[in-house]
This record gives structure tokens, C-alpha cells and sequence, in this order.
DNA sequence: TTTATTTATGCAACATTATTGCATCTGTGA
DNA sequence: TCACAGATGCAATAATGTTGCATAAATAAA
């Protein structure tokens, strides 16, 4: 990635552009799964744990990135490949978490299947499958 | 609820008969949706925090409760509907929880539907759907 | 029923993950 | 280049969960 669209991507969320924020970028759009707090702290060593926190936040707020729960009460979080806005976040893509390895990836090919419940509203749907990745499995 | 109907499932899933264990396992089944940690925490005061969580443990292990993920990072844990044992749970209930009451609830009826990947062993799946439940939506 | 053994509980301490307040520093627009 | 909104680092705090150990209670054995 180079370092100018890591800028006018920033630019676009109406982010300022600073060296935390350039690095955290860089680091989601090399990685090909979703990365978690541990994985960024263990990286970037030179950044405070609450800046990177708040990096992570402000990613959220302006659709950048989504936050992937974890059965496992950690978190993960993953590039948003669909066009999200800071008002809504459409993540109907299933995510992946590998029992070996421990990544989680996005699978923008599979969707969550639309759930109908007689009296409910029905929002956001949420779908993560466990297993073994393609490289854990061969 | 009859206590004796608590002791047996205690005592079906060979777990010792105490006084937390019953007043848990009650509240599980007086309750009609997931509970978290926090809400055990409110009503049983007179357990310490330490107990109330290995009691969950325990009901886990024995395949009494599943615990259910929560994007904010919380867990809820719900009564096994079907026939969970200490060797294997079996989960593919869609779980609901509510924007706006925050009660989590498991929709036995709504089944998470299987997921093929290439080149990946897949092995369970979780949906978590949000949005607004019955009561709150009427 | 009493005793012995196994298991559960409560307390204290600790571990991990995440947030808040505040002083200082920096990016950006004027 | 100057002013100011916003970002950062540090310290402190909060929330969630676990571990070790002494004591208490539940079950099994006598």
C-alpha cells in the first residue's frame, strides 16, 4: 500500500493524518484477515495502548474498520469492505475464526441469510463459523 | 419452578446440590431469555462473584448452559435447550438480542443455516441477530 | 448416625482488557 | 507562522475474570 492512499484514505474519513494512524492503517489493509488489540499492540510497540485504542475507535466512528466479537470476550477488527458511513455499518458478510491459527477473516463472498421473526424488528445480523482455514487445513 | 425438579437436573448432570447452584439454576429457568453475569451478580448478592462464576463453569461443563457472545463484549449464557452433554454442545439456534431492553434470547425455532467453504473444515457457527424483541417493538 | 473424603465456597490477591482525565504536543486551516 | 481543534502519552481507575488457599459443606463409606 502506498503511503499516499493510506493518506487519502484518512483524508476521506475526515481523520486527521498522524503516524499512529498511518501505521494502524497500513497494518489492517497488508493484513489479509482481521487483526486483534493484541495483534496491533504486539506491532507497534512505539504507540501508547490507549492511543491505539482510541485509533481503533475512531476507525469505527468513521467506517473504517467494524469490530468482530469473539466468543473468546476478545475482539477483533476488520477492514470494511462494503461502503460503510459513520452512520451505518452494514457487515452482512460472515466471518471466519480458524481454531489453529486464531485469525479471523472476512468472507465478503458468503452473506448472512436474511432472519424473519414474527413481531420482531429485525436488524443486524452477526454470523461467525469456526473451524480450521485454508492453510490450517492442509 | 419445584425445587425437586432442580435438584434433579442437578443431580442428572452429577453435580453436587448447593444452595447457589439451585437459586442459579432457578433463576435460568424462570427467566425467558439469556442472562448475564451481571444480572446473577444483582439478584443473587448474598453469593460472592468468585462462586457465581464457577457455578456458570460448572453448568457449562456439565452442558447445562451455553454461553452466548455479545459484541460489547459481554457474555450471556443460556439453558440448553437440546440435548447438550459434557462431550458436545450443540448449538445452531439463532440467538436475538434487543437494542433497546438488552435481553438476549435464544429462538430455538430459527436454525443457523450450514456454511460451505472451499478449502476450509468448518465446524460451528454462531448468528447473533439485534434489533427490537416482541415487547419492546409493540 | 457418625466419620471420612471429596467438592464447593469465600476471601484476598492478581491478571487482563478497556476507559477517563489532564497536561502536552501536533496537524491543519486561516 | 500562528491559533486552535484535535491527538497523544501518562497515570489512574474501572470492569471483567481467574487463581491459591483455608474453611465449610455435601456426599460416600463405615
Amino acid at each position: 500500500m502506498e503511503i499516499k492512499s493510506l493518506i487519502n484514505t484518512l483524508k476521506d474519513h475526515s481523520l486527521r493524518i498522524t503516524d499512529c494512524r498511518k501505521d494502524v492503517l497500513e497494518k489492517f489493509l497488508n493484513a489479509n484477515h482481521a487483526l486483534s488489540f493484541k495483534n496491533l499492540e504486539e506491532d507497534l510497540v512505539n504507540y501508547d495502548r490507549v492511543t491505539l485504542y482510541r485509533t481503533l475507535h475512531s476507525f469505527i466512528d468513521k467506517g473504517i474498520l467494524h469490530r468482530i466479537p469473539d466468543d473468546s470476550g476478545f475482539a477483533s477488527y476488520g477492514i470494511c469492505h462494503d461502503t460503510c458511513t459513520p452512520q451505518s455499518h452494514s457487515h452482512d458478510h460472515v466471518h471466519f475464526k480458524c481454531d489453529d491459527c486464531g485469525n479471523i477473516e472476512c468472507l465478503p463472498s458468503h452473506h448472512v441469510p436474511k432472519i424473519e421473526i414474527p413481531g420482531y424488528l429485525v436488524g443486524e445480523a452477526n454470523l461467525i463459523v469456526s473451524g480450521l482455514c485454508n492453510s490450517c487445513n492442509h
